[in-house]
DNA sequence: AGAGTCTTGCTGGAGCTTTTACAGGCCGTA
DNA sequence: TACGGCCTGTAAAAGCTCCAGCAAGACTCT
């Protein structure tokens, strides 16, 4: 049960810095919009000017944009404690994709100008929302990890352990992908078909390497997963 | 002649608040650690622990990392200005790709614990800071609209743009990217196979999409590149 | 100028993915 | 209960990439 240890870390740290960023801009008396989306309600859409900091507070929320004229692949599936948006400090930024809740999803949204006075005046402020960014930074490099090999086979074993890792439910030394995850779902997370998912999936469940019950991914040996990973 | 306005802006936004960033720290009587590397010589490696932010002042150099055993794909190009290495404000961090300059570089390490002082005495040294590291994730981003695609063609379409942005030297309407690239580097920027860069690009010069002189190339044809890339 | 190295160009076959098409299962709703 | 919609499972054809190998051209360094 190899969890890789860098990102478990990781894990645990963004939960604890955007819980106390939160802490620290309600100590101080800044104003945050909370608002709740119902699943397929969207935050933004790509282009939209963008000046505020979201954060995720609970729920299963999804980033995506459409590729390749019809095609949509999703960049990252967020879930509580992660942050959202662009924030663009200096001149102004859009947003480059759209934001979409997939659950029921509580977001806490910080204007940028609220962002600013925080960081003024309490420094601490300014090492949370750069450790949280750096953190978004470590999951654009997973995304990466996942689309450099061509085959829709290694993507996978790639991305299985990372959902592990952010939606897993450690159970007798197996870990379970705790969401319902459609073929079609994991291909847009792949930039693959929904067709070349069912494949490998069977394949990888005839090996024995994952068991999937309604929808929800066990992972039977992450071992030998990692391994078809490519070091 | 239509360079994509965000991009062009993002890359003034970034020289001048990567300038102003040093010139702060260097008002401020904190130190840095300048060094010049040689073509070749590696900044840091996959796997160290960083913990100092980089600043490349003058020069190219490359970020790449291994993938799919053997092969090596290139994450970042990186010219004057940018900023590169993990410097986690927050328990520590591995560097996740190896740093390695193209031609003669200088870069500006400053390590953590002066970049700490700094933001806790200065607020706008925390600004620079996370407008930089924002603007990275927005090279991510173009990184990962490249990959999306599957075929060498698009992918190229999407990355000539890019560099030409970032590298681009403008003259009678067309611009060159001014430097010497191989089909071998190009494709290791887009994870594909030298002999399938050679194609496109020969499929691309046939076109008069594009011209290629020395190792040079420059893009007669914008507009029916960006077309290609699809929207 | 010459040798050696790097780069480019081209090929054919093997391997995957994509595309298209169709059938059966599951589920919620009317 | 019946219907429609979404999801899964297969299959065949077409397309593109990858691989291995080879030859000619360009460049660099001595």
């Amino acid at each position: 049960m190899d969890v890789d240890p860098s990102l478990s870390e990781y894990t645990e740290l963004q939960e604890q810095e955007s819980r106390s960023l939160l802490r620290l801009i309600e100590e101080m008396g800044i104003a945050t919009a909370d608002r709740t989306y119902r699943p397929g309600d969207a935050v933004y859409r790509q282009g939209e000017y963008g000046d505020a900091l979201y954060v995720l507070v609970s729920g299963v929320l999804k980033l995506f944009r459409p590729y390749s004229g019809s095609k949509e692949a999703t960049l990252r599936l967020l879930t509580s404690w992660d942050i959202f948006g662009h924030l663009a400090f200096a001149g102004e930024a859009r947003q480059r994709a759209y934001a979409e809740a997939v659950t029921e999803c509580r977001v806490t949204k910080i204007p940028k100008v609220f962002v600013e006075r925080a960081v003024r005046q309490e420094p601490r402020v300014a090492f949370k929302i750069m450790t949280l960014l750096e953190l978004r930074l470590v999951q654009y490099e997973e995304l990466v990890k996942c689309l450099l090999p061509r085959e829709t086979e290694v993507r996978l074993a790639n991305l299985l352990p990372i959902l592990a890792q952010k939606f897993g439910d450690r159970q007798d030394g197996v870990v379970t992908i705790d969401l319902r995850l459609t073929h079609q779902d994991l291909a847009a997370m792949v930039a693959s078909t929904r067709e070349s998912v069912t494949k490998v999936l069977n394949e990888m469940r005839n090996r024995d390497l994952i068991e999937v019950d309604a929808g929800r991914i066990t992972l039977k040996d992450w071992r030998a997963l990692v391994k078809l990973s490519g070091p």
